[in-house]
DNA sequence: TCGTCATTTTCCATATTGGAAAGTTTTCAC
DNA sequence: GTGAAAACTTTCCAATATGGAAAATGACGA
């Protein structure tokens, strides 16, 4: 794959997910439904995916009484994470150059 | 398709065809396939969904005896992998601003 | 025990992407 | 001309990916 495209960031909704929880510690299943705008259903599958990439952990706590999800990027997540955002910066940074001679 | 992503380029074979059409005014079939590491039915099924979309040009010439197919970027197509470049980062950007305003 | 909330799973439908192999076109060797 | 080979292109098919709706689960609270 061309530079260091991480296939499981590779969706735009797990490129959100990833993004968010990159800058935060955890983050709940509420709030990174709100942000990607899915269906519970699909949040729950990306998260899954991403458990099983080794990105993310999920942690079950109560609050308010109720069960709840948190979702957090492990080190291998930061790191992949990183890894992608550096492989696109890569390619616009390509683009740019040839937008810049065509100009 | 979340934001102004580019459906004919989300699929990273097709983003790193753009990012190398992007920096050079023409880039060989083989060329191409080596770079991408794709087999030779993939690549070209790549570069006609891509002439469909009306972001490239292929040219046939003759090099050494035998023809060849040199793929470009048109203008319509860089204007396309910018603006699927951007969304991408737009993506990441608007995820983190979400979290900073709930922080 | 029942109902509800917060996910998870299952069921489906659709779209993508990839390779193998056969087909096409052009060119070279004989 | 005929045959072989290069360089793609198409066809055929299988495997993934996504996505939503709806049913299923598990953990409370009444």
């Amino acid at each position: 794959m061309s530079a260091d495209i991480v296939p499981a960031l590779h969706a735009p909704a797990r490129l959100q997910i990833a993004a968010v929880l990159a800058r935060v510690d955890e983050a709940e299943f509420a709030t990174l439904k709100e942000i990607v705008d899915v269906s519970d259903s699909v949040l729950s599958k990306h998260l899954s995916a991403l458990v099983d990439a080794g990105f993310v952990k999920l942690r079950k706590a109560p609050l308010d009484g109720r069960q709840r999800t948190w979702a957090s990027l492990n080190a291998q997540g930061v790191k992949a994470f990183r890894q992608h955002m550096h492989a696109l910066q890569d390619l616009v940074a390509r683009a740019q150059n040839a937008v810049a001679q065509s100009e």
